[in-house]
DNA sequence: AATGAATGAGCCTTCATTCAT
DNA sequence: GATGAATGAAGGCTCATTCAT
C-alpha cells in the first residue's frame, strides 16, 4: 500500500488496488454517497484510470460485490465441505463466516447492507450474491436433518432455517463490533447452543405450539 | 391523496402528511437517491414547505425515524407487557414485530435498512433507535431465564439472544416478502420452534460443545 | 441588455433571454463547442435555471431552432403572399429571406449552416426545418412557371429549382459578409437577374443541351 | 482493411492511412464530437502514433482538409483546362465538382459543412480552401462573359456569380442524395439550364428590373 | 516503430437550499 | 401561509494529450 501503488502498475494489479479502496469507501458512505474521485485519490491514481478500467461507478461497484462474493463463498465450501458430521458442518459454516466477517468487516458491509438506493443493474447483482450464501446456507441445513435422509426434510424448511441463520449471523455481526474480544469461534458455539436443538426439532417435524390456548 | 392535500392544512397535519410521504420515498431510493423535489410533490405541496417545517432532509429524514420507531416500540410494548408467561411473552413481542413489518414495510426499511451513507445525526439517531429495540427485547429475553430470577441470567447472554433474535426476524422479513400467503402467526411460531428450547438452555448456562474433538 | 436582466424575471421572459443567449453561443462556437455554462452567463443567470427551463443542453438547442424557424417563415409568408405576379412573389421571397438573414446572421447560421455533430433529436428538428423552408420556396416556384397552371410544372423540377435557390441564397449570405454595403435589394435583384430567365426556362421543359457533342 | 493495415507500413502510407480513417470520422461526427480514440482504432494503430505523424486532432483536421482541397482543385482544373469554349468549360467544372462530390461524399463534408465549431487555425484553413475554390469558380466564370474580353466583366459580377453557382451546387448536394439515380451528367445539365441564360446576362450588364415599381 | 499507463481539465447535469414576493 | 425564481457546490463522465517502456 505504499510502493506499489507508483506509477506504471499493470492493469490487472491495478484492478484490484481500485477494488481494494472502492470496498472501504463504498462500505464507509455507502453506494451514492461515494465519489469516485475518493475512490481513485484512495487507489492513488485519477478518476480517469478508473473509468478507462472499471467502466462506471455502477461497474466498480458490480466488480467489488463479485469478487468478494467469490471469496466469501469459496471461505464457506472450504471448510464446509470436510466436516464429517452434520453439526460441525453447521459449525464450521457459521466459523467461516464470522470469521470472514471479522478479517473482512468493509466486504460485508457492501455485500450485504446496501438496502434500497441502488440502481437495477447492482440491486440484480447483489439479489443473485445473497440467494447464492442462502443456497449455500440452506443446501447445508438439508443436510443437518436427524438421523436419514435429506428427503425427510422439505426445502422449505430448511430455506426457513437458512434465513434464520443468515439473519442472525449478520445481526451478530453489530454484536462482534461492541465485545471485539470475543473470538469468531465463541461466537459461533454461543450461536450453535441457540439454533441446534431447535432447528433439529423443526427439520424433524416436531413443533412447539402455543401453551394454553391464546390469541 | 385527494382532498386533504388542499390548502388551508393545519401545520400538524400538514408535517405528518410529509413525513408519510417521505417515507414511501426513502424506503423504495434510500437516502441519498431521494430527493426533496419529490418527496415535496408527492405531499402535495412545494418545497420551501418542507424545509420550513422539517428544516432540511436530514431533519426530514430524522422526523420519519423517530416517528416509525416510536409506532413499532410502542407496537412491540402493548403485546409484550400483558402476557403471563416467558414464552408467551416472547411469542407476543415476535408477533408484534412479523405484525408490524407486514403493515408498514416501509417504516421497516426506512429503519432498519439504511446502513451506511447516512449523515452522522441521522446514524446517531438510527443508532439510538436499534438501540431501543434491542433493548426492548433483550429485556423481554432476561425475562425468560428457566426458573425465575433474571438475576440468574447475565445481561451479556441476553444480549447476544436479543441480537440473534431480532437479526433473524429482520432476515425473515425477506423470507415473508417471497411467502406472502404465510401469515406472521405462522412465522412467528416456526421462529418460536427454532429458537425456544436453545435459548432457555444458553439463558440456563447449559452449553453445546463441540462433539469429538476438533479445531 | 441591462436591467431586464436582474433578478426576479417571470419564467417566459427569461426562457427567451436564455434563447436570446444561446444562439448567439450556438452560432459562434457550434453545438458541440457551445458550453451551458457560457450560455447562461451571457443569459445573466447561472447554468441551473437553464436547467430548469430547457431541460438539457439539446432542449435549448432545440428551442433556439424551432423560435427562429418559426420567425423566418414568418417572415417569407408575409411577403410572398401579397405580391400580385410570379416574379414579384419570387423577388419578395428572397429579398425577405436576405432581410431575415441581414437581421438575424446568428438565426441563420444555427439554421443552416450546423451539418454533422449534432444529436438525432436535434438532426431530425433540424431536417423538418430544412424541409419547412424549402417546401415554402418550392411551393412559390412552382406558382412562377410560365402562363398558366402548375400542373403543367412538374414537382421534381420545382423542387430542383427550389434547392437551387436555396444552396444560392445561403452561399450569398458569405458574399454579403464580405460587401457589407450592398443592401438586400441589390442582392435579390442580382439573384433575380442570373435566376429568372433560366428558371423561367427550366420549369417550362426548354433544355439547354450540350453544343456540339462531347463527353 | 485487411493486411495493410499490419505493422511495418512505411510512415507516409500510414499517414494516408489515418487520414482517410480520419475524413470518415469527421464527416461523420464532426469536429467537436470525433475522439482520436475512435480515428486510431478505425486506422488500426494507436492514439500515440497519431499524435506522433499528425501532431494534434487540430493538425489531424488541417491534413484532411488540404489533402480533400488539393484533390477537389485538381479535380476541377483537370477538365476545365481543356474545354474548348465556355460554355463547355462552365459545364465541365460543374460536372467535375458534381462528380467529385458523388465519390467522395465525406470529403465534401468535411470541406464544406463545418461552419463553426473550428478552431481558429482550422477556421482560417477552411477560409483559405473556400476562397480558393471561389477563385477557380471566379475564374472560369470570368471566361464565359458574351463576346469574349474578361475586362468587360468586373471582376464583381463575376465573383458574385461564383457565390452563387458554388452555393446551388452546395445545395444540390443534398437534392442528389435524395435522387440517387440521377447522374452527375444531369444534375449538371439542369443547373447549366437554369443558370446560363442568366449568367451571360448579368455578366454582359444586362438587368432585370422590378416589373411595374415597386417596393 | 509502437504501446500501455496515466492525467489535467472541462462539461453536462442535479441537488439541497434560500430569497423575494 | 405559500410559491416561483434563483444559486453554490458537487458529481459522473470524457477527452486530448503525454510519458515510460
Amino acid at each position: 500500500m505504499s510502493d506499489i501503488r507508483r506509477r506504471r502498475v499493470p492493469r490487472p494489479v491495478r484492478e484490484q488496488l481500485i477494488i481494494d479502496a472502492a470496498i472501504g469507501v463504498f462500505a464507509k458512505r455507502g453506494y451514492h454517497a461515494s465519489s469516485v474521485d475518493e475512490i481513485a485519490e484512495l487507489a492513488g491514481i485519477t478518476k480517469p484510470m478508473v473509468y478507462l478500467y472499471l467502466d462506471s461507478k455502477e461497474g466498480l461497484f458490480l466488480a467489488c460485490l463479485r469478487r468478494e462474493a467469490e471469496r466469501l463463498v469459496a471461505a464457506f465450501r472450504a471448510t464446509t465441505g470436510p466436516a464429517p458430521s452434520p453439526e460441525l458442518r453447521l459449525r464450521a459454516g457459521l466459523l467461516a463466516f464470522f470469521t470472514f466477517v471479522t478479517a473482512h468487516p468493509d466486504s460485508w458491509v457492501v455485500l450485504h447492507r446496501q438496502a434500497s438506493e441502488l440502481t437495477p443493474a447492482i440491486a440484480a447483482e447483489l439479489a443473485r450474491t445473497r440467494r447464492a450464501l442462502l443456497g449455500e446456507v440452506s443446501g447445508l441445513v438439508r443436510t443437518c436433518g436427524a438421523e436419514g435422509a435429506g428427503a425427510a426434510c422439505p426445502d422449505d424448511e430448511a430455506d426457513f432455517v437458512a434465513y434464520t441463520l443468515v439473519g442472525a449471523a449478520d445481526s451478530l455481526t453489530d454484536w462482534m463490533a461492541l465485545h471485539p474480544e470475543e473470538p469468531p469461534e465463541r461466537i459461533t458455539l454461543r450461536l450453535m447452543n441457540m439454533v441446534w436443538v431447535g432447528m433439529r426439532n423443526v427439520l424433524d417435524g416436531e413443533v412447539w405450539t402455543t401453551p394454553a390456548g391464546e390469541a
